[in-house]
DNA sequence: GAACGCATTTGGATCGATCCAAAAAGATGA
DNA sequence: TCATCTTTTTGGATCGATCCAAATGCGTTC
């Protein structure tokens, strides 16, 4: 229970044992080999000595880490706060740990990050890259071996190594449709300027569903970021045009809750005057008022998944490239459908 | 620009560029020593071979790893998020990184992620301690020299060690003061169960701003988490009452949000029908609708604050107790100003 | 009792950086 | 030229764990 001054070591241990320390260090590795009598005196001079484990210096012999590194391009946006609470929980149960970093969306300090988790030496990445990261981020890791795992986000076209996302095309479809069956023609897609993945999918998974529907696609890109205020101020702006759409999807919950502030604030009826659909389903959504149409993209199993492949990744070292797509659902409330806003005394 | 299987070490850089590991070691760690030709000649090698540093390695040897732990007890929580980027901006500049992990307010997790942390030989750690965390653990970090810094929170009647905070206490009194002014009688406080500092901080600071008014306390805890949702719910109780408060102060904004909700629901009107002021003065609180006042308690310069408080024990090991308590404001918004309220045209 | 198999245990080399005392290389003055 | 002083550079020991080949102990069997 003392020891104040220096670090309790291996030898310490060995010597209060009164064993090598091979033989307390298999211990510690949780070996078959070491017999009972033995396992449960080194076990009680880890107790006596209050020793914490050195992963530093076992990583420069073995060659794993048993961390993995985490950036992120916003920590601030609860889908990531759940993403991450995701992986963590998949990560304890391997008794493995992450590093977690937020890049604030910036390329330049992504690579200082990704820099810093290297010299840790981090045994896989799990990446949800920041705007226009160049690919050669991407060569750097294959290079030096490091295992990585897009998530949510692929620079290039197509993801080229591992990837979990969540598949927002066929929610985009769902809702859509169900705009179009709530008699909808004027529906409105309100993303990011297409510097991400995100965003092009978003586009895309949109655009062919309203030509299915054999109607107009109508995107609102912006210079905007992709928060609750960028909703509110993108959406005043719309609702002063002349025709002005009847249907809003956006980018994601923040910035849908950020257009039912508009709608209020034009003294306009979320549901009734406009739909409004969101994309993640945040906790949130389901609280507002009215409540918050969402497609569901469950950034919680996104977590998980993205963890379990990259611990995966690990043990099978030549892994293929991986592409999982979770699916997505759509939550209808109040704020996208004149059914449910009846069944509720208005405002 | 190669090197595929194996890392590269210091030995390859200096065959490289043709001096010894020594040298090297004094290039990488920018000592004045070596001279400017050689210099170059190493950092063109670090290049060429894109080496990347061993930051276990260099651990092993000498006592610091530039790097802090930093444990929060609910990272989805929005003030955390801020919180963590000014740790994040700080550290940035020092050349520090940081390990983040959430406790989820879960005393047994929360030791296990300390212990994962030094296991990885953290320099420091700043812990936002999760309730009912027992005094033992500051005592073995004591023990074992690694500086602690409790933020926002802390273990005990009072800090014993760092701890860096928001002024709550004339928060409130201002809070109080203000609704006082407002003509509010029945005042009450709508705050977690006691279990942490920063409850009991806001209860004590509350009893004492009411008794200088001259008007009697109403504490409301609960069982509840500090969630949107709890603040709805218990709102919706609240307000259900034969002679229900005018005024309601809430733990933070998440609760004040959810409480603006409950209010919505119940067809009342913030502001006018009863006033709501949360604590933290997040983005959201300016954009709810009606506008929520808050106080402000600057999760950012805490943040700054903590991170740097941290920095100055490493550099100074025998840094005596340090206790800050950064100033809070008062934004007043529609949701506790009857005249802000009428400025602004009704729902 | 020697030989064998099996379960445990062990010492020494090793990982990649740092530290330190001491050597080498230049610069200066007598 | 040689001693002296600076400025640079260097080899070897070291940090705390792991790996591996070899040693030990012990019960069986021939």
């Amino acid at each position: 229970m003392p020891q104040s001054g220096k670090s309790v070591t291996l030898k310490d241990l060995a010597a209060h044992a009164g064993v090598s320390r091979s033989t307390v260090s298999l211990v510690l590795q949780e070996s078959p080999l070491v017999a009972d009598s033995t396992r449960t005196r080194v076990m009680a001079a880890v107790e006596a000595l209050g020793y914490v484990y050195n992963r530093g210096a076992a990583t420069l012999r073995s060659a794993r880490t048993a961390t993995l590194g985490v950036v992120v391009h916003d920590i601030a946006n609860p889908f990531f706060g759940a993403m991450v609470a995701g992986i963590d929980d998949t990560l304890q149960n391997a008794d493995h740990v992450s590093f977690l970093a937020s890049s604030g969306d910036d390329p330049a300090r992504q690579a200082r990050l990704v820099t810093r988790l290297r010299e840790q030496r981090i045994d896989a990445l799990l990446l949800c890259p920041a705007e226009n990261t160049s690919s050669s981020l991407l060569d750097t890791l294959d290079r030096c071996g490091l295992p990585c795992i897009e998530v949510m986000r692929h620079v290039g076209e197509t993801p080229r190594g591992h990837y979990v996302g969540a598949d927002i095309r066929a929610g985009l479809a769902r809702a859509v449709s169900h705009l179009v069956e709530q008699g909808h023609h004027r529906i409105a897609l309100l993303t990011g300027a297409g510097h991400s993945s995100a965003d092009r999918e978003r586009m895309a998974g949109y655009q062919q569903a309203m030509e299915t529907a054999g109607l107009v696609p109508d995107i609102r890109t912006g210079r905007h970021d992709l928060t609750r205020r960028a909703g509110l101020e993108r959406t005043l702006e719309i609702m002063a045009e002349p025709v002005p759409p009847t249907a809003l999807i956006c980018h994601n919950d923040l910035m849908a809750l950020g257009a039912l502030l508009a709608l209020a604030r034009l003294n306009l009826t979320p549901g009734l005057d406009c739909a409004v659909i969101g994309i993640d389903d945040s906790d949130e959504a389901a609280l507002s008022e009215p409540a918050l149409s969402s497609i569901a993209t469950h950034p919680h199993a996104i977590g998980r998944a993205a963890a379990e492949l990259a611990l995966q990744c690990l043990d099978h070292p030549g892994l293929e490239p991986q592409h999982l797509v979770l699916e997505t659902s759509l939550h209808l409330r109040a704020s996208a459908d004149h059914f449910l806003h009846r069944s509720r005394e208005p405002l």
